[in-house]
DNA sequence: GCCACGTTGTCAACCGGTTGCCACCGGGCT
DNA sequence: AGCCCGGTGGCAACCGGTTGACAACGTGGC
């Protein structure tokens, strides 16, 4: 009666199929695997069964047409070059997943405006949009986010949710310790202007320096790279820094890497710090010393309010407390050497 | 007449909206945007100033549905955690926003089981998927090739599309390198056996070791991370090698890393190198040799070879040649110490 | 034995596009 | 004037699910 079980590259079922296998009706089916209850257990039973003959998969698009519910989410990123988001990648992963939503992942360049093309895009395919590290102004970001869900990461925004950390906890830990260290005058390194962390940071330094009889000078940074951390070498050198704070580890690396070349001791003559703990800031020589930034968490708590945001009542911005930060002392930091050089 | 433009969330605009505005029929509006010269340059006008004026996008879903083309590629990764996926996933993302694709990310979690569930799963939502990093038996792999376009990355398959690396071209780059230093005797610590570059790589030390009169010892690896590099040093130093080329940059860290804390000197009693070049082989100390991949490069080539399969004639497949691997000398490898530890 | 009622499954419309088919239109030709 | 023709645009069906309305059915109470 039945055909013979070909492996051919037979198109995926459909409830059609289901239904005709399991001899009901389509919407039969349907009800039978998403309104538990409303269909009698028996004919349930037959309907899974079949559906587990077929292999039927449902088809996200065809539900997401009359529904609205696309069980999708978005990832943007700034760059994805950056180690940084690879903790929060994987973060965002693993909550969608757990929720049940698929994560689609773009990138926005560092630039505002293919930031808010790439928005308009995709807001069709999905069911909220999980901003990191985003450039863009705030305007349009507000407009997008009464339309329709959005999380910020490191940045805040009034009226939109948002993951952020205690920047002034992690500044607080950092200066600290190198007070603790000896140090009196440390050099920021600061980030692109855009970047709200980079602002609080900067901020926070301000605020908090002072009541340790601490001095801060900023070094306007380029970009947030190794380079860019490199070549700010020359204008640290011209402070009267002991220490510097670098917008992220990238920055760092670059300019701890910088300073080894040209024998500058690190710590000695300069103590080094960064922020985010990325992979690799063990790996140097010096250990870099960084505010750890549990982005995987973050990540995957930026999924968790979207999709409260998404499936709770739409008016209310979920509550979440900044994420803590925690001081990683490695061995780029420590006291200034009186004289000059490493012993 | 018309309401005040208000800033309410309205709904994203349809066809039939841009329709209404230009005075034309909804598939007027479908044929103007998607069938140059179908429609007559007037109404086309028309219809786009309309489309503009409504910031009309249109909506994926919908148009998936019918035509069956949606667009979207999946990469599926069996660990989004090892830093050699950061290339890949660059050079997908840049390779499917150049080709007009989605592209949505998908881990594995290095199981064969949750690879083809998630296969099953994101079936519909995908014109073709990226298998980079595949561990699943070849089987239901060469299934899912000829229903769906797949293209896999490292790893060949007969009658599936794959980018792979060259790798005799790249191990030989790195014996000679060994040889030349004057090593004889190197051992080879192996990556999962699930892996299709560990059987290569293996498989050409032992083919190019000998003509070299050089000897390869293997050793079993546990995980491919910096724990599963580390853990092998004991069994490293039971052998009479004098070099270890490990499967990946991670298990080489983790090994060099290892050695360094028990004061085996690197280069001096053991020269190491890995595979990849990922982020952070330059930072440690020494810095890594090792065999760079260009894995944004195969990343974009893989989404370029996946466009070509779904939009082109699906009979074929097409032709890629391997791409070339590049030694990178560093610092890990060098002359053994012809008496002990180094000077 | 009849009616009211709760349960279970079907019908049909709809989501927002796409596309085969056809009707209409105006112009050029005989 | 009548005819044919190519170009243009509309109608309606369809993709694969979902869901409100309703019919059919069985049950219990009076």
């Amino acid at each position: 009666m039945t055909g013979p079980v070909s492996d051919e590259p037979r198109p995926p079922a459909t409830i059609y199929d289901v239904a005709r296998l399991a001899q009901v009706s389509p919407s039969t089916v349907s009800r039978a695997l998403n309104k538990p209850g409303r269909i009698s257990a028996q004919t349930e039973r037959k309907i899974r069964a079949a559906a587990e003959r077929l292999e039927f998969e449902i088809n996200p698009m065809a539900r997401a047409l009359p529904t609205g519910r696309r069980m999708t989410l978005a990832l943007m990123l700034a760059d994805i070059t950056n180690p940084v988001v690879f903790g929060l990648i994987r973060g965002a992963e693993r909550g969608a997943a757990a929720a049940g939503y698929t994560l689609i992942i773009t990138e926005s360049q560092e630039s505002g405006e293919a930031e808010l093309r790439m928005l308009r895009k995709i807001q069709a395919s999905v069911d909220g949009i999980v901003l990191a590290t985003t450039r863009g102004p705030a305007e349009p970001i507000r407009q997008f986010a009464h339309a329709k869900p959005i999380v910020l990461v490191n940045r805040a925004e009034p009226g939109v949710a948002s993951i952020i950390p205690d920047v002034p906890g992690g500044v607080a830990q950092l200066l600290d310790h190198l007070r603790a260290c000896g140090h009196a005058n440390v050099a920021y390194l600061s980030g692109p202007a855009a970047s709200w962390v980079n602002g609080e940071r900067w901020a926070a330094l301000v605020r908090l320096a002072p009541p340790r009889a601490m001095h801060v000078f900023q070094i306007p940074g380029r970009a947030p790279t190794m380079a860019g951390g490199a070549e700010a070498l020359e204008r640290v050198m011209l402070l009267p820094a002991t220490a510097v704070i670098a917008f992220n580890d990238l920055m760092a690396i670059g300019l701890l890497r910088q300073a080894r070349q040209e024998d500058i001791a690190v710590p000695g003559r300069l103590s080094i710090a960064g922020f985010d703990n990325i992979f690799g800031a063990e790996l140097t020589t010096p250990a870099l010393t960084t505010v750890a930034a549990p982005l995987e968490d973050a990540g995957a708590r930026a999924v968790e309010s979207l999709v409260a945001l998404i499936e709770g009542s739409p008016a209310r911005l979920p509550e979440v407390s900044p994420f803590e930060l925690r001081l990683v002392v490695r061995d780029s930091t420590g006291p200034p050497a009186v004289g000059q050089g490493e012993g």
